[in-house]
This record gives structure tokens, C-alpha cells and sequence, in this order.
DNA sequence: CTGAAAGCGCTTACAG
DNA sequence: CTGAAAGCGCTTACAG
């Protein structure tokens, strides 16, 4: 294949040989040092040009002992939240001359453990976690050879840099909005339990709805896997016995519009007859009529902030603290109504 | 910072005294080479377990002159259009001891410049490109250093290796089913004309219609950037002025959804008013309500072949064919009617 | 079975 | 201003 006729590569010599000088001319005149001869900066240049010369990335990183480039690794390339975060992480590493190169892992441990390997073989400079299925002692046990910054997700380890919301925080004022709006049975579509982030959400619902007087009832809560399939077979689980919740919260933007489906294939009316709440506010919630209901993380800041405070780790900067919490927002937006009368009447029965 | 502390790597001359031996046996067990005594090779690894020692990546890759790293080129992580195609690729490339990266571009050109500048700099073994902003001169322009292949997308340069549908077949079997449904005022939403899938898949369109006799009109092309927005705003302009569609064709689903939320945003049902046809069969398609009947790009096998025909060309297999072409699947879901009786009516007016 | 030595392609003190 | 030389951390013929 004419692909591999680059056996011939050229190197930093040959361009040296040809405009007459050193190979450490040739680095210098790269590398924009400033006391070459015009005349001699002029040769090198030319060289460079007619051989179409690049330099070496691996011998330089090795010699430098720096890439600079930084591995983001995540969870589910498939899940439209880390679009933006990756926006956020890029931008902020753009501007400060990191490359950033994204690596999957498609919610496999394996995958991840290869990915972290990577950076034990210091083949980049940092990385950015959004995902931590690796159990906690693993992430505590390894010594990281390069800097690690944990976004959205954290573990409880009292020395991983990280960067998300109060997920306890904005899941219990979510439902906090649904009880004002006069909801009393309302369900949750929680994540997997094994996410800390599913713990969190999960906390935050039970501590609203206590805080109201109300009694969680656990056939009120249902467990998906972040998934729109699993949000519309909790949905069905919800609504299979017993009196039927009058709002739904869910964990996540894609469980809750899996909800709204079920919800429509069964003739139930958003939000007349149920009320739905999601998390995150991914695209794909204003894509559905009515537009979704949900608590906007800020993820395009989750993402610059992870960035800059991974790269300050990376240069050796003084870093003030290691973690940051940023604010959430609720999206008011077309899923959360009052419940019907009826609904309050049986709640009374109940009560 | 505790992360600054491995200013002391440990180095596999450090594993080397530590087992008395020399790096090259220490090299020697690491590959698993088998002419070691089993006395040696247990002290090597007991030392390497003791040190907690991982090769530098980049040393290796330096000396070997191959990384078993591809780099993935991607427009927009953003589009979930790739997440599949993307899980195709990662699944080929781990069979063959490959890992891949991502690289998001964006949709800026001076990104994608500089992630194949990753290539030029012989970083990684080798890169699918699914994305082509840059000019195609530039693209064939270009020497390249390492194997590249092109999946979805394509640049008429003779000799890129290329995965994908036949777009243009594809999008004339579309309109063809909806002119069989009875539709002759069918409208087109297209994507960016820079782009040569858009090009094609129009150029599709005009062909089934030309085929069935009936005669395209400038003010049924609507022209959108693959967004949800830009579909919303698209079937805006086509609703605009004079008879309206029966019936459109989206380039991809994002817009295709948009034009849905437009048409139940203004009391219009689909498909009872107006059909609607979308392009790859992303996920979203049936989160909505109804489901979208579009057209399938097989995106994982386009994944897994693109990555194999890479793979083949960095290793210096012989290939067979550089251009695979893939067939596409119509998917009948359903937004897809016989236009409404008075609709027909006015077209016979008219024609 | 094992080691000494060269070399992958750069960069960077150290001289001059 | 420029070059000779050492070295980044590996791997791999070449000897023995």
C-alpha cells in the first residue's frame, strides 16, 4: 500500500545535513530559540520545507518527559452529558497548549483499568475521570504517575482533585419543587447503585421527602442504568400496582424521557396526569413536546474547571483546593404540574 | 502536590539491580520472551511487583516505532450519530491489541488540522478520519505518515480508503417510499452543502424525484447544519409561503426531530399532515413520539470494518479493495402516511 | 540463558 | 551564534 512507503522517514538529522548545520541548531530554530543567525534560521527553515519535515512527538515527549496531552476518560461516549463537559475540558486545555484525546470505556472496568494504564506508562500528562466504575480502593490504591482530576463523579477518598454539584443538594431541591407544586407521592427512577452519583440523587430525594412529613415508600422507587430503555421499564414498574405516583423524579434526563414514553404509550398525560422531573439537561430534553423539566448541571464549566485545575496539578502550580463544587439550576420547563384533585383525594385517604 | 512526587519514576534499570540482571533480560521477561530460566524470571517479576513498575510507553513506542494507538477523528462527539460507529471501532481495534483515542474536532478545521498533525508526528499508528471540513486539495495534498482511513464520510481522491453507505442510493430509496406513499409536494432539509454527504444525499432526493416525474423546486430545500435547531428552523421556512409539503425528507435525524417539534410546536400532526423522514437511525429516533421512520447506517459494522481495513494497512497486509461500501436499511416507523385527500387536491391544481 | 552495546529521534547543558 | 556529546527509557541484534 503506497501507506507504508514511510519507511524513509525524515528525521532531525537529515534536515541538519542538508542546511549545513547541527541537530541542535536545527531543535533550536523549532523550538524558536532566539540566538540563531537569520541567515542560518533562514537555511533550517527551507530545509524543513523541502523535506517536509515534522518532528518526532514520541522522542521529544520522551526526552521532555511531557506530551502534553491529556487523556479524558469516559464512562459512555453514547451519553450526550459528557458532549459538553468534553467542550468545556477542550477549550480550557486549547488554551493552554494541551491537547486533549478522549478515551472510552463503554462503562467497562477493564477498559478503564487499560485507559488508566496509559497514564501509568506516562505516555500523557493528566488525566480527567468522568466515570469511576473501578471500585474506590483500586483508585486509592494506585499511586498516580501523573496528576488526576475526577468531573461530576467523586470518590470519597479524602485526596482526589475533583470538580462537580452537590448532586444530594440539587436532587433534593428537585423534589423539594415538586412537593411545593403539591406532589406527595412521588417516585424516583434512580441510577445504578454502584454510582456514587445515584447514591447521592437517591439522598437527596429521600431527605426532601422526609423533610415534607412524607413516608418513602420503597415500592416507589425504581432502579435503571442511566438508559432510556431502562427509564421506560421503570416506568411500567411504577405504575403496576398500588395508587400510581403523581410525579416522577428521575436521575437522569434519558430515564426520564423513557418515563414520558411509557407514560404517552399508555395514554397517561405529561404533566396533567404525572408530573416528571430529570437530571442533567441534556439536549435531547428540549427535543420532546412537552419539553422536559429538569436540574441543569453546568457542564461546559464542570469541564474548564476540571481542566484548569488538572493542568495547574500537571505544571506544579499552587493549587488552592482540590475540590470544587458548582452550582446547579433548575430548568422550569413543561413536565411539572399539579396533581389532579383526585389523585390529592386519594392522598388524603392515605394520609 | 502529592501528584508532583514522581519526579523519581522508577525506571527499568531500577528493576534491573533490584534483580541483578541486566535491562535486557528484565525487556526479555516483560515480552514474555521464552529463553529465560524460570529462577530469573521470578526474581524480574517479583521486582517489578515490588517497584511497582510499568514501562514508559513512550521509550517503548520510540524504540519499536509503533504505538498500538489509533487515533479517531471525529467532527462532533456531540452527534450521537458516532457513538456507535465508535463502538465499532473500539471493538475491532481490541481484538488486534489496539487502543483508540478520540479526537474531537468540533467542526473547526484548524482542530482537525492539528489532530492529524498527531499523525505527521508519528504519535500514533495510525487514524480514521469521519469527518472531512478540510479542504479535500489539502487532504490529498498531504503525504501521509501513517494509515488513514475514511468511514462515513469521503473525499473523491482516488486512492482514500473509505467505509460507508451509498448515500445517494440511500436517500433516493428514502423519497422514492414517500413518493410510493402518494406524496408529490415532498420538501428537503439538507445539511451543509460543504459537505459531500449532504451533496449527495440531495443530489439523491433530486433523483427520485426527476424518476417520478415530478419537478423539484427551490423553495422545498431547506438547508440546515445537521441540528435539531437548524431542522426546527428549516421546516419553518418550508411552512412559510405558497403549498406547503406533504411530506420531508431530513439529511439526518437531529433535524428531522427539529422539524417534528416545529410542526406539533404550530398544531400540524405527523404524520396525519405531514410525513417526516430522517437519516441514520440515532437513538432519539424513538424516544419521541411517534417514532421516526428513517434510514439506517449500519454505524457499527461501518465502525468495525474501518477500523479492520486500517489495521490491515498498518500492519502491511495486502488489501483487497480500499473502497467498502455498506448497504443501509429502511426503518418504518411512524411518521410516514399518504398525504391527506385535500393535500392531493391541490397538487392536481397544480400539476 | 544472559549481558554489553548500539540506537530509536529528539533536547539541552556545556564549551567554545 | 553553533556544535559535540550525553541522555530520555526502552529493545534488539550480536556475542558468548
Amino acid at each position: 500500500m503506497q501507506y507504508r512507503g514511510d519507511s524513509g522517514s525524515i528525521r532531525m538529522s537529515d534536515v541538519a545535513r542538508r542546511a549545513r548545520v547541527s541537530t541542535a541548531t536545527v531543535s533550536r530554530v523549532l523550538a524558536g530559540y532566539p540566538h540563531v543567525s537569520t541567515e542560518t534560521r533562514q537555511r533550517v527553515l527551507q530545509a524543513i520545507e523541502d523535506l517536509q519535515y515534522h518532528p518526532n512527538r514520541l522522542a521529544r515527549s520522551l526526552r521532555r518527559s511531557a506530551s502534553k496531552l491529556v487523556v479524558v476518560i469516559l464512562p459512555d461516549i453514547t451519553n450526550p452529558f459528557f458532549s459538553e463537559i468534553v467542550k468545556g475540558l477542550e477549550e480550557a486545555a486549547a488554551e493552554r497548549g494541551f491537547h486533549v484525546l478522549l478515551g472510552n470505556t463503554g462503562n467497562s472496568v477493564e477498559r478503564e483499568q487499560e485507559l488508566l494504564g496509559l497514564t501509568d506508562e506516562r505516555f500523557v500528562d493528566g488525566v480527567i475521570l468522568a466515570t469511576a466504575r473501578l471500585p474506590r480502593s483500586v483508585l486509592q490504591r494506585r499511586k498516580p504517575r501523573v496528576p488526576l482530576v475526577m468531573a461530576c463523579e467523586y470518590v470519597d477518598a479524602d485526596e482526589v482533585p475533583t470538580v462537580a454539584i452537590d448532586n444530594r443538594a440539587a436532587a433534593r431541591d428537585a423534589v423539594e419543587r415538586l412537593i411545593a407544586a403539591g406532589h406527595r407521592r412521588i417516585a424516583c427512577v434512580t441510577g445504578p447503585m454502584e454510582v456514587v452519583l445515584s447514591r447521592d440523587r437517591l439522598q437527596g430525594y429521600l431527605e426532601a421527602l422526609r423533610a415534607a412529613g412524607i413516608t418513602p415508600e420503597d415500592r416507589l422507587i425504581a432502579r435503571g442504568d442511566w438508559t432510556f430503555a431502562s427509564g421506560y421499564a421503570a416506568a411500567a414498574t411504577l405504575f403496576a400496582y398500588g395508587p400510581p405516583p403523581t410525579a416522577l423524579f428521575c436521575s437522569n434526563d434519558e430515564m426520564a424521557l423513557g418515563c414520558m414514553k411509557w407514560l404517552q404509550d399508555h395514554g397517561l398525560h405529561v404533566p396533567a396526569d404525572v408530573s416528571v422531573v430529570g437530571f442533567d439537561d441534556i439536549p435531547a430534553s428540549t427535543w420532546v413536546t412537552p419539553e422536559l423539566t429538569t436540574v441543569r448541571q453546568p457542564k461546559a464549566e464542570i469541564g474548564r474547571r476540571a481542566m484548569s485545575l488538572l493542568l495547574d496539578l500537571v505544571e506544579g502550580r499552587d493549587v488552592p483546593r482540590l475540590r470544587v463544587v458548582l452550582p446547579h439550576e433548575w430548568m422550569d420547563r413543561g413536565t411539572v404540574a399539579p396533581p389532579r384533585a383526585d389523585a390529592a383525594d386519594e392522598m388524603s385517604d392515605m394520609g
